[in-house]
DNA sequence: CAGTCTACCAAGCGCTTGCTTGGTTGGCAA
DNA sequence: TTGCCAACCAAGCAAGCGCTTGGTAGACTG
């Protein structure tokens, strides 16, 4: 027999694949077809693992979530001056958004318009711890007169300007990843609480 | 005879609409014959006015940017201050994205993966003199030690925060249009050279 | 006032989509 | 050894998709 043999988790390679297509395709460009073919199974085996295909999108951006959340607590932890806080902050951002998890990332940055509306408020809601971990940092900075604008307006331009770095950025290019991170810190603090 | 009246420029309507409806619901998830409906014709219609369901997503760009490199270039000329220049730049790409170009504006932003490759090309091509207005006055900013990050990443990470303006900024709410377009200039000159 | 052309309608073609159904297989527990 | 169940396959259904075709009403032109 020609049988797929079974994995340990599919559910697991489901999702990371799901991520993959999502971020090359686009979420309504990419069929449920295509998905199984990639993990070598056929399309109707993948609705033994998910309920519908905006659920596996669901998972995507839950699983992504988590890690974010994860990686940028332990950021926040990383130091306790201020500044350099921040900068750890922005760093993993674009670490988030560059390294092994960039396509669940970039869907879920992008993509969550794709969510009916009762899913995109369950992501909404996934979302704000991580972004109390932003306001936390940033409100710190704003006490201590490291940034002179407003917390939340700051954090929102933020989420665009390092969420924007997908579509120009490559980090095997002439600029590394520390080199934009420091640029972004520099955008929010000027030049001269730059250590460098 | 129920015949839908013959209207003076079909066409342009439909690209209004089209922008609309791409930004609602997405390019995808809209239908031609959605479309269609929205201004009063059969779907086979659509098809005397554009060649295909992409060239109506293209004309939405092209007329989109034609508008957009129009009064970035009004605006650029409007003050001879580098700094007053700068704020009203940011002003106008505030203005077209949450004025009444917002629809094709938004779509032109964020949709532009749902085109096919050579589009893109013709696309970004069209895009360039856009971004040249902007790069010619972060480069007079930066010269004049107004701004102090590089002007090319500058631009591009201003990109990715004004776009990402349109998820969370409502004009009709306790912030106005001056007071964030005043806010993003503090972001990218410092609070030393804020003059208000 | 015949000829032409633009802008549309009515109908539907071929294809893809998400998803369902019924049956099968191999591993595991009792 | 038997029974069970998760994990799959094979087949296909109903709906929706972009787009085409053939024909026609009405305005404009010479």
């Amino acid at each position: 027999m020609n049988r797929t043999p079974r994995l340990e988790n599919r559910r697991e390679h489901l999702i990371q694949t799901a991520a993959q297509l999502f971020n090359d395709l686009g979420y309504e460009r990419t069929s449920v077809r295509q998905l199984a073919e990639a993990v070598g199974i056929l399309s109707g085996s993948v609705f033994h693992h998910f309920d519908s295909k905006e659920d596996i999108l669901l998972a995507v951006m839950t699983t992504t979530i988590e890690t974010m959340t994860t990686r940028l607590q332990a950021a926040s932890k990383a130091s306790n001056d201020v500044s350099e806080r921040l900068l750890a902050l922005i760093r993993t951002e674009l670490e988030l958004l560059h390294g092994d998890t960039r396509h669940g990332v970039a869907v879920t940055f992008f993509q969550w318009h794709s969510l009916g509306h009762t899913n995109q408020r369950h992501v909404l809601a996934m979302r704000a711890s991580y972004e109390k971990i932003w306001l936390d940092v940033l409100g710190q900075a704003h006490a201590s007169q490291l940034i002179h604008t407003d917390p939340f307006i700051t954090r929102r331009l933020l989420t665009g300007a390092n969420g924007w770095t997908i579509y120009w950025y490559r980090p095997d290019g002439r600029l590394d990843l520390d080199a934009l991170a420091a640029e972004v810190r520099a955008l929010l603090t000027g030049p001269a609480n730059q250590n460098r």
